[in-house]
DNA sequence: TTGAAAGCGTTACCAC
DNA sequence: GTGGTAACGCTTTCAA
């Protein structure tokens, strides 16, 4: 057998030098002429020369030197352990997403997994982001913070269910959903309130203050909570109506829309009455809710325009803040329908 | 008013020289000791020092300036005009995103809206990527594809209706959906099928194969297909059910389950009978539609798991191919429930 | 109008 | 064992 030969010969990626080289001209004057540098004026044949030259050999420039050089990036960082399942997030995502693009950022999502922390502070600012926008899944501490600010980052915005030390915080607390949901179910006059839980990994989070946020709202008025795992499929559903009447409830918070619907399903399917038996709440007050027979009752939570995030890292990042402000952003409200 | 006094000093990044001055040791020494080099025996002493040094400075190596130096990077772009909402695309981005995390490399999502095709495929190979993972929603060209191989990316894979010359192709034809669905609904003896096409934009490159996989199996059967905007809104579902008996259908493919869900649910509330008088289908396989009544029919579509595409990209980095592959990996089939 | 050269932060080769 | 030095690709100041 012969040796299969060199098959490409690895190309080089072609340089500014090799541009410059093939119009005959400086690599100077190849940056002024890509970059439309106004302070400095070439003759038209020049720049056509070198427009042509990086056209034929396929030029693109290097961003990783071009910011090493220029001593910052355009790197907004999304830190995401998983990009939550739900439409809800999924919208708010797309949302910033785009509006960060239009203001000529560009956007890194960085999976943390695993990471923890201070870890994943550290992995990110190995990117020098000019801007950290965390979603409250992994949980940032003042030392991240400070590191990432140390790093470069001239933003760092948190939503989560609670203020960070240094950082930006836009807190959502998701207790405020359990509350809601609590008051409302104990308006209609029920006191014994299961709440799901979801079995799947990396929904703790959310689920966690849902609940405290029921208890809260319980204590000291007699009413009870009980929680309850729950996977996100049927036969999971299933079992937990089969034991249903055994836990005498009369009420249940059910995290969210999805898990909400799964269940009634199976409540309805072991002839438990909803919502005369017992009332069955959501959240996230998805589309869905309203078409279900009886129509789902759920808590809508609002959620700020991507478009205001991104306006916010903008302003950030061109005059950093002497202090970081904190705002409380979530208002979150029950919309009562047929299943409470 | 007094001049705000420069509040921060702007304190510059530590790098690894400040590192190694406080150390005592030149950046080499540096270099080896937070790499680990093994090449290199450094003493004990030593490494505390720079150890300390690196730790009480706050210093983080800077990714750019690393990658410049090494010729390549680890970064796997993943463009996205926007994150299909579906729950399955979105589960599948999430197996992707961890799979090739846990394959330690840089995943960037590149939002790329408003440019098309070779301008999209500049501003990728700005950022030199290892490999690019398109999704279909943008139309990449062998123009684009042989742009970004030149500019260092050892693998370019597409999923998307069509081949695309020099990529790796996974060829996910939509039409299998429509094809799926057409034949169904003909087996139960439909005839006069309905078409939802979602009127909010960005959802093209579904729809459209989707309807033309549709019309591909009723032609010569002497069956028809009529197309009918909605969007994802009670209204609009309630408005085209008020004109179904007018349309004179027997059947609707509506796009997917959420827009059937929809759909249905307003045809139930005008007083067309499920599956009587209309016949509906979604598809996605959305656990939802076991859980409506009628459970609603489907078309199963099968997407591969993310870890076996982070596979793929881990292989073609490792060795690039001398000539790209395609498959052919969508099955797709209908699941006959109660609504048809 | 154009070119030479310095410097951004890193790593790897080669002396000491 | 450790340290100097060159090089990665780019922009920009300064000089011609």
């Amino acid at each position: 057998m012969s040796q299969t030969p060199k098959k490409s010969a690895e190309q080089p990626v072609p340089t500014s030098t090799d541009v410059a080289r093939l119009a005959g001209v400086s690599r100077a004057t190849v940056s002024y002429v890509l970059n439309n540098t106004s302070a400095v004026r070439i003759s038209e044949p020049t720049r056509r020369r070198v427009r042509e030259a990086a056209e034929e050999l396929g030029y693109v420039p290097h961003a990783a030197a071009r910011s090493l050089r220029a001593g910052h990036t355009r790197i907004v960082l999304l830190p995401t352990a998983h990009i939550p399942v739900g439409p809800l997030y999924g919208q708010f995502f797309n949302e910033l997403h785009w509006a960060l693009r239009n203001l000529d950022y560009t956007v890194v999502q960085y999976g943390s997994l695993g990471l923890s922390g201070d870890e994943a502070a550290r992995a990110w600012a190995e990117l020098r982001p000019v801007a950290v926008v965390s979603l409250g899944e992994i949980t940032l501490t003042a030392r991240g913070v400070s590191l990432l600010k140390r790093s470069g980052a001239k933003a760092v915005i948190t939503m989560g269910p609670q203020r960070v030390e240094g950082a930006h915080s836009l807190v959502m607390d998701q207790r405020e959903v359990g509350i809601a949901a609590a008051r409302h179910l104990m308006e209609r006059g029920r006191r014994r309130i299961g709440a799901v839980l979801p079995e799947e990994p990396g929904l703790e989070l959310f689920s966690k203050p849902r609940l405290a946020g029921l208890r809260k709202a319980v204590s000291g008025t007699g009413a009870r909570v009980e929680p309850l795992g729950m996977r996100y499929d049927e036969e999971s559903a299933a079992a937990l109506a089969a034991r249903w009447r055994d836990l005498d409830l009369d009420a249940v918070f059910a995290y969210n829309d999805e898990y909400a619907q799964l269940l009634m399903r199976a409540l309805q399917d072991a002839g438990v009455d909803v919502p005369g038996e017992t009332a069955v709440m959501g959240a996230d007050d998805l589309l869905m809710g309203k078409l279900l027979r009886p129509s789902l009752s759920t808590v809508h939570m609002e959620l700020p325009p991507g478009r205001f995030l991104a306006d916010l890292v903008d302003r950030l990042v061109a005059h950093p803040a002497d202090r970081a402000e904190n705002h409380d952003l979530m208002g979150a409200h029950a919309v009562p329908r047929e299943s409470s």
